[in-house]
DNA sequence: GCTCACATGTAATCCGTTACATGATTCT
DNA sequence: AGAATCATGTAACGGATTACATGTGAGC
């Protein structure tokens, strides 16, 4: 039955607790969206897919506006969830990071240019950072209600993970100094 | 004329050199691949595109075998490159992590089955490291032929890279043992 | 003669984003 | 009354991978 990567965003939130599409998404971009990104457009369809599946099951909320619909994981899809949670394949990983990329080609930059990105990289991942940062007293306390220590951890990994960058940055941007001193002799 | 980034990674590989199709693959496989992945798919069509919009121009090779066409960045080519590394707009970055996607995921499993988790994401970057490693010493000859740091210096980037995923492991892996130390009263 | 590296290309498919359409409820 | 937030959904599009088709040249 082969389920996307992102089907299993979608089961372990609602692994976490029943949620409708719009709240699995709220969940999702204060959380996994850092490492792991997903919109509407992949959320309503995939709900359905996986009721037909028989992972989930959705019920309308009665009461509240325009069918709200409120979905729950099954039996099956919490085993399709361990079965992937637990799955020894592959484990998918990608970067697309287009300040690296100019890095890479910046030979052609003039010095003032270069440093010019690495700033504009480092400035990136500090906003980040504090986009995270924000996030983490909520995350604290649902560790303290829910007891569920992973997330806040995850969140702590993704502030550290932005660290790596601005501290990159630093680094590179002292090591083109060092260079263009030797070039020119010092002094 | 709005280029895609896949087209700038092509742009940039011939301001460094005339290459064919086939040479820019083999050159981003042991650079670019691992912030900015590109395959044939793209490639081919883009060198295509690239041509008709002026930016490179191809020449097939006489002598060679089934029409080798090795294409060179132009004057517009080069300008179209500088304006890119200098655009002040957006630096695209996204990541997709699977390891760290299960991990946030992974307060349903047994506390031996997250260490194996941790395990597999570690084992998974340290490989992609050795990957890494062995192409440095053909790196390190490219920049005392050419001259060209940079390179030497993103690979660098991308061992450390995969240094703090492996870091993040080893910590993650003892955060929890230490967890379950306090609830198990120690010992 | 076989296999491997060199070499080009396309079509099917998948995955995901963006933009749009629609509407209810709550807060000010 | 108006704005913001909650809420669902689809269609168009774009970007990229994969698999396939085809063929040459060099070395064993």
């Amino acid at each position: 039955m082969e389920l996307g990567k992102t089907a299993y965003v979608i089961l372990g939130m609602l692994g976490k607790g029943p949620k409708s599409g719009y709240e699995i998404k709220a969940k999702a971009d204060i959380s996994t969206r850092f490492f792991w990104a997903i919109s509407y457009g992949q959320i309503y369809p995939e709900l359905k897919r996986l009721e037909q599946a028989g992972l989930t099951v959705g019920e309308d909320e009665a009461g509240s506006g325009r069918g709200k619909r409120t979905y729950s994981i099954t039996p099956a899809g919490r085993d399709a969830l361990h079965a992937w949670l637990t799955d020894p394949g592959e484990l998918h990983s990608e970067l697309r990071h287009e300040g690296v990329l100019r890095f890479f080609f910046a030979d052609s930059l003039a010095p003032q240019e270069r440093v010019e990105l690495l700033r504009a990289i480092r400035a990136k991942h500090e906003r980040i950072q504090a986009e995270l940062a924000a996030i983490e007293p909520g995350a604290r306390a649902h560790q303290a209600e829910t007891g569920d220590s992973l997330a806040l951890l995850t969140l702590e990994t993704g502030i550290a993970y932005q660290q790596f960058f601005v501290d990159l940055c630093d680094r590179l941007e002292r090591r083109l100094a060092d260079e263009s001193d030797q070039t020119t002799g010092g002094d």
